[in-house]
DNA sequence: TTATGTGCAAAACATTTGCAGGAGT
DNA sequence: ACTCCTGCAAATGTTTTGCACATAA
């Protein structure tokens, strides 16, 4: 008989969990290492990475698998939207009702147990949005 | 003054397009390296990187940013949306209308300049639910 | 006390890029 | 001819992992 195992309150998964509740933009692993390191010179970014990944496994965090060439966490884990800038790559919430329907219909067109789902807009944020318009003058 | 440069339609090109066309499985780069390798021993994985991004700039193919560790291509370039096996990693197409008004939605809730989305279902495929069932009963 | 966690460094992956030679138009 | 393109290999960027030591419970 395997008893579930523990998962210590470290002082590193505290600040990290600490440090993400902080901030609302969706850092990456290494955003994160950036932040935690300022308060704990001396952590690993492979610490960071393992906790940031159990963290989300027990739903303490969210992941997010959002376009780019990182994965982005969330210390906000109802769910919700997101929209992501093609110029910078920064990526921020959309505060719209989630589609409730929407597993339900996707299920009767599949062959797959779905479990949830995720809309990611893509489009140009404020600042580059600004930008563009200024290039494209020249 | 500066023309648009043409792309030319390399052997290399119309092979890698020839046989993403085949498939409806979303291959990743290496994938697509593997099929057209069979036909063109030489070619390299470089290649291969360089012509799908240019392909999906283009719009002949589409590039998908679906969760997962690798980008995904896809030969059916009309707008539609993806299921992805949380167990096995396979991407399949979901058959269900487009959802036309989302954008506008958006748009009125958030800063940015909205120019797309995507939804991605997730759950586990036909294959991977058959095997969860059968690893439970132990 | 002991299972779990950490720091460090190396390894593993995925993707991009520099360059010299090759090929399409 | 003259670009544009390719193969190759090295570089880059992200994430994972092995291991000896440290630490929370």
């Amino acid at each position: 008989m395997q008893h579930t195992p523990q998962m210590r309150l470290t002082t590193q998964r505290q600040i990290i969990l600490e440090e993400l509740g902080k901030v609302t933009s969706h850092p990456t692993a290494n955003e994160v290492y950036d932040m935690v390191r300022k308060r704990l010179p001396r952590i690993g970014l492979g610490t960071v990475y393992r906790n940031l990944e159990l963290m989300s496994d027990t739903g303490m965090i969210l992941k997010l698998e959002v376009g780019g060439t990182q994965k982005r966490f969330d210390a906000t884990v109802a769910p919700h939207y997101h929209i992501r800038c093609l110029s910078c790559g920064k990526v921020d919430d959309v505060d719209i009702p989630m589609i409730s329907d929407i597993n339900r219909i996707a299920a009767d067109k599949s062959k797959y147990q779905i479990l949830g789902h995720h809309i990611e807009f893509t489009g140009l944020c404020h600042d580059c949005s600004s930008v563009e318009e200024k290039v494209s003058i020249n």
